[in-house]
DNA sequence: CTAGGGTTAG
């Protein structure tokens, strides 16, 4: 019965169940206890574990060392290594899984010295003691340290050499991964997600989708839902929608439906590519829906400006009892800002402090500013940001900055990029924005004598950037971008675009789409 | 029938 429990993680029922055999004097024998301690350790109940620990020792099973263990696991779960490091000093047999769980105990409470201390000390050490002490310092981004007991090791498996394989992604060291990957005689999924991995956080996604194609046409490895996840999220990033069709029809043909990871990453592939529609239907069809898919679909529909169903979304979601946290509002407050709902926008931001006790970060500061800056408001906007208890960031003075010249606002477009100067008097971008607010003020020989100074001091802004899939491949392009071949046509056309906008009533800047000459 | 190691989403 406790096995059950534990093998689908109910915890809590697995002491009740031993509350219920206590009460009926059942006695114990030397399996008991260490399903009960593994419960309060996942529990991190720690004083029902103590309680447990008195019940091992008046029943004389604490010479077991399951129950050892496990002591040693449950106090290093609770933060409490003294107490630890107590039980395993008094066990009677220690086995290199006793030693493994005390090593663990001083890693995960940042003891790395004793640590590796005892790891020296231990008189056997395994292969995953060892796989567990390199952990460590990738954990601690000790890349050198980690490679050096790497090669030390005699029994290295496959497990090994993935562990590295991740340390190289997570320290950023692509280079590295792909030299480890490319010397492995033997691979398996999580070495190719590892190198996937890799490529994914080093923010080089056509690496991802080309590392994919690879494993599927030149192995027999079959991808797994860390695998579609990433490969989705690059699908996502670069805009590749036809392949991340191609992978939706991939995961219903072979059984990720029900898979909550890979359908949230698919809704949000469907988003970043704006196809909102198909995003909906993949949310709706999930009967399995966890915190990030409600964030990811409001994230959806708050970004393309259906902000009333992002926010009927939101009740949905509390209905269904699942608890909003930080990222939930930072959609919440999006959507309210971009249909102009200030007074509503600025309830959810105090019901999601009050009510829902979540500490606003800067980007949530950020979005009331952005949210009673666009609305108008440029005074209580600047009124809010000296109340806030953070320092304002770029991001918060960028926001105003944006606000300012929508409503054309010139002297807050100054006060803004006066803080923007302030903080970051190096950044060229400072100088861009400054000149196309002078630009749109009619000040344009402001505006070329700073163009001129730009181009003498070398500073060149690094754009940001956005991809979209076309009939030729992924066509990247920034903001003002002349690169591609049909910048004529293109700019003609958004030209016309916004013309048409404001026949029907729009009110829109042409000015943003005159192009430089 | 019981303790230890690798990847994933907003």
């Amino acid at each position: 019965m406790s096995k059950g429990y534990l093998q689908n993680d109910v915890f809590s029922e697995v002491v009740a169940l031993f509350c219920d055999m206590m009460r009926e004097n059942v006695v114990l024998n030397c399996y008991t206890l260490p399903v009960v301690l593994k419960s309060c350790c996942k529990l991190l109940a720690l004083r029902e574990g103590e309680e447990v620990h008195c019940i091992a020792v008046k029943n004389g099973f604490i010479s077991n060392t399951y129950v050892g263990t496990n002591l040693i696991e449950l106090y290093s779960a609770g933060g409490r290594v003294a107490c630890a490091y107590r039980a395993f000093t008094e066990m009677v047999d220690r086995n290199v899984v006793s030693w493994t769980a005390m090593i663990n105990g001083y890693v995960a409470n940042g003891d790395l010295v004793s640590a590796r201390r005892l790891f020296d000390l231990a008189p056997e050490r395994d292969i995953v003691l060892w796989n567990r002490m390199v952990t460590a310092y990738i954990e601690l981004g000790d890349m050198m340290e980690a490679k050096r007991l790497f090669d030390m090791m005699q029994c290295k498996d496959l497990m090994s050499y993935n562990t590295m394989l991740n340390g190289y992604a997570k320290n950023g060291d692509v280079e590295g991964c792909e030299r480890l990957f490319e010397s492995m005689q033997e691979k398996n999924i999580f070495s190719w997600n590892g190198l996937i991995g890799a490529y994914a956080h080093g923010g080089r996604f056509l690496d991802v989708l080309d590392a994919f194609r690879r494993m599927l046409k030149e192995t027999d490895v079959q991808p797994n839902d860390a695998t579609l996840v990433n490969v989705l999220a690059a699908c996502a990033r670069l805009g590749v929608l036809d392949f991340g069709k191609w992978l939706h029809k991939y995961v219903e043909d072979n059984g990720y439906k029900g898979n909550v990871y890979v359908c949230n990453g698919l809704v949000d592939m469907y988003a970043k590519c704006g196809l909102v529609e198909c995003a909906i239907d993949v949310f709706e069809s999930m009967d399995k829906k966890d915190l990030i898919s409600w964030n990811t679909i409001i994230n959806a529909l708050a970004v393309h400006g259906h902000g009333a169903n992002a926010l009927s979304i939101f009740s949905k979601m509390k209905n269904a009892g699942e608890e909003p946290d930080g990222i939930t509002f930072i959609g919440i407050l999006c959507a309210c800002s971009h249909m102009g709902l200030v007074e509503e926008g600025l309830l959810h931001f105090h019901s999601m402090t009050d009510e829902y006790l979540i500490q606003p970060k800067i980007e949530h500061y950020g979005c009331v500013v952005d949210l009673l800056a666009r609305g108008g408001l440029l005074e209580q906007a600047v009124e809010f940001i000296h109340s806030m208890p953070i320092k304002a960031d770029s991001v918060i003075w960028t926001a105003l900055l944006a606000a300012s010249r929508i409503h054309k606002k010139v002297e807050f477009a100054e006060l803004s990029l006066q803080k923007l100067l302030e903080l970051d008097p190096s950044n060229p971008a400072n100088y861009v924005m400054l000149s196309n607010v002078y630009g749109e003020a009619g000040k344009w020989e402001d505006r070329a004598r700073l163009k001129v100074a730009m181009r003498d001091t070398g500073s060149k802004k690094v754009p940001g950037w956005s991809s979209i899939q076309t009939q030729d491949g992924v066509a990247e392009f920034y903001c003002f971008d002349e690169r591609h071949s049909k910048t004529e046509e293109i700019y003609h056309a958004l030209t016309g675009l916004t013309k048409l906008l404001r026949l029907s009533g729009f009110r829109t800047d042409l000015t943003e789409l005159e192009l430089e000459t």
